[in-house]
DNA sequence: TATGAATGAGCGTTCATTCAT
DNA sequence: TATGAATGAACGCTCATTCAT
């Protein structure tokens, strides 16, 4: 409001922080504490109260920043797979890829925020709140499933031309290609204390079962191709940004 | 209510029903009501007075069955997994029959009972709360999950012996034969609306791609195999009582 | 709700409030709770709580009863009024009763009901409030004032022709003979404390000089008439059942 | 707003407001804007932001003038009531002149400042909140009703003296002068909407009723004095400065 | 045993007031 | 001096649980 900083020495290291940056501060404080208490609790069960405590605000700065509750759980998931979004779209495909590896290449990060942050469990809390919250459904549906499904079905009428894939499966469900990944994730959010799951492992593997050559055509000579290679491995073939 | 008592013959077989079976009655009502509610709302955002009014008993007699409503939805999900549970292990398995008649067996009736009964909301149900009620999960775990677990991985086990499968994923990773039923639960619950799916063909599609032979060995002579064919027409190798 | 006591002597003087009767008292006690309250400190500063408290019943009881806060006070005007209409129904005008008799038989209880129970603070409150609730001062224009006006017309027109009003004022504005009350009502309820007034005194003196008789006809004989006569003296004319 | 600051002569006398005049501005910028919100909603339901808002200044600069909110109001009530006081002693009475005269030049223009002004919900909040702060109505008491009872009183022992008034109840009630601009102030505030008030007319009939020659004395002839006549026309014998 | 009126702890939200800028 | 973001006490309302009938 007050508008542009005045001229300040460029050179300085800005001793304080700006009125402005405070505040940007303190909604990124608010969601980020959000996006922990929703996810241990849920919407109904998560307390605003906690959520202000847990980002060192008093509870009526949430209120300044969000119009009520339901509000900031939207605009909580909004921000947060926007994050998610920006991140798969920011995934290039080299000309003449094979599909398995974008799919690996968009998969094993995944996996990773699941184990370091917290996509696992904003999927949960996606599935757990969407019959109260109709619109996120729809929205997560265009804004991510649709668009993924698309990308899917292209890469899949590619990988048949090319001769990578066999049949039309993926073409008429590619919901086939998030399976491993849904499941792993689910897996790692709830049993994974009872029955660690090797999540990379699993990928691998399913990528085998599934991008098996019928024919081998011999352009990449790799027999029987383990689970247990890394994507870092081989970064040049996929750049995520 | 429990009103008039009229004339009653003494050589009539139980023209009423005794006190003992309409206690069960009422708590078997109870806990059909409190499923449809907890499925809609879940756990927090039901409200006990709409259970009562839904199973047609007053709000204290739901205290008389369950010591309180964290009690009520325990014993929900024990009840209904426990039914579930029951169903699947009347599944028996033929010697001989291939693996793969044997996973769409035991997915169709699945994949059915989310469409007609209440499985995929129960599914939803578990992922939504296990948060708060991480013993359910436990449970769940053990009574279901690890036991599934230990099915697949034998099955799989014989399967890559008989040569039905040429590598060892699935016995490594079993979670992979849940996870097409999982994806379709899913998205028959939250997104059907947008993008409505062909479960039955999604999971026939799943086993074409993952039971593929490699070097076809003409045990079983099938040709193309549809994922329109329907199980039902070879219920002979399966038997689900 | 589970209908009418069952066979209960007649003679025994029934030992104990019924369920029924029980609830009733406490609403009844919930709305004297809440007039109290609201006459003292409005609408907005009123806490449910304290009317409560007031009442000897939890804050929830209250909520059985009514829908809201909103829905308590209106309620609560709503009956006051009522009883005071039905009060003012009652009275029965004799037939060739003067005016100026039939004022004061009106004029003086309600003078009286200000000083002994509520009614000038409840006029209070409805001034106070009517901007917020203009549906209430809509319901206090067609269900008091304008039968009221009318009835004043009414009487009014009569007297010109009886000759005990010499002119039209009080035909074409009956607020007139409201303004006395209206006067001594919230004097009483403002500065009583500074300079008490005698209402009634103010009422009488009123009268005598809006029905002095132009031209005395002797009917009855009072000269100057003073403001001190009780009307408690002259019951016969009137009857207030 | 204040905003762009041209060339300026400097010759030109004061060509900023100095520091204390913007400094009063303000406040009275303040007291405007709340006499405005208290009106419309009551001392409970107005928020200080509203104010603040409306006098274009920030929620604090409130606080530097006023100790808090009840400060403001009571501050408010009194600077305007200061106003309308000092209004009515400038009202001169000339020698001779009648007393029905004297108090139609007093009421007119209270009549014309309710439809005008604030002066009817003015007193519609007095009597609304004189409850919650009762030195409010003891401060009315004193500076409004006492000397205007007095002066009333001093009017009616003269025109009682002089003829113009036969019997003391003016003198013993001089609130009966009030009564009807009392009625008219609130019926306008009220009611109008659902049967607009003739307030003129109503002072008129009200003052014939009251001070109708009981035997004409012929001092002034006046004949019919219609209520319809406008002070505005005699405006010789008062002067209202 | 069944009922549902009554309870009161608990939570979402508002808003008067403060204070760092 | 003026600002408005931040605070936290306070209040309306809900609903799990109890208990008199």
């Amino acid at each position: 409001m007050s508008g542009d900083a005045p001229a300040r020495p460029a050179t300085a290291p800005r001793p304080q922080p700006s009125r402005a940056e405070k505040s940007a501060a303190r909604r990124a404080a608010i969601l980020k504490a959000a996006l922990d208490e929703f996810c241990e609790k849920g919407f109904a069960a998560t307390r605003v109260e906690d959520v202000a405590a847990r980002a060192r605000v008093a509870k009526g700065t949430i209120y300044l920043n969000f119009k009520d509750k339901q509000a900031l759980f939207e605009e909580l998931i909004r921000s947060t797979l926007g994050a998610h979004i920006a991140r798969l779209e920011a995934v290039r495909i080299e000309n003449g890829q094979r599909m398995r590896d974008t799919i690996e290449a968009i998969g094993l990060p995944m996996i990773e925020a699941a184990r370091t942050g917290r996509l696992g469990e904003l999927m949960r809390l996606m599935i757990a709140e969407s019959g109260r919250f109709p619109h996120l459904a729809e929205f997560y549906y265009h804004e991510v499933l649709a668009r993924a499904m698309s990308a899917i079905r292209r890469l899949a009428r590619e990988a048949v031309r090319e001769g990578e894939l066999a049949g039309e499966q993926l073409e008429r469900f590619p919901q086939i290609i998030g399976a491993p990944v849904v499941v792993t994730l689910l897996w790692t959010t709830l049993f994974d204390k009872f029955a660690p799951l090797d999540s990379r492992g699993l990928l691998q593997a399913y990528l085998d079962l599934v991008f098996r050559q019928d024919a081998p055509k011999d352009k990449h000579p790799k027999g029987t191709r383990s689970g247990s290679r890394r994507i870092e491995s081989r970064p040049s073939t996929v750049r995520n940004s």
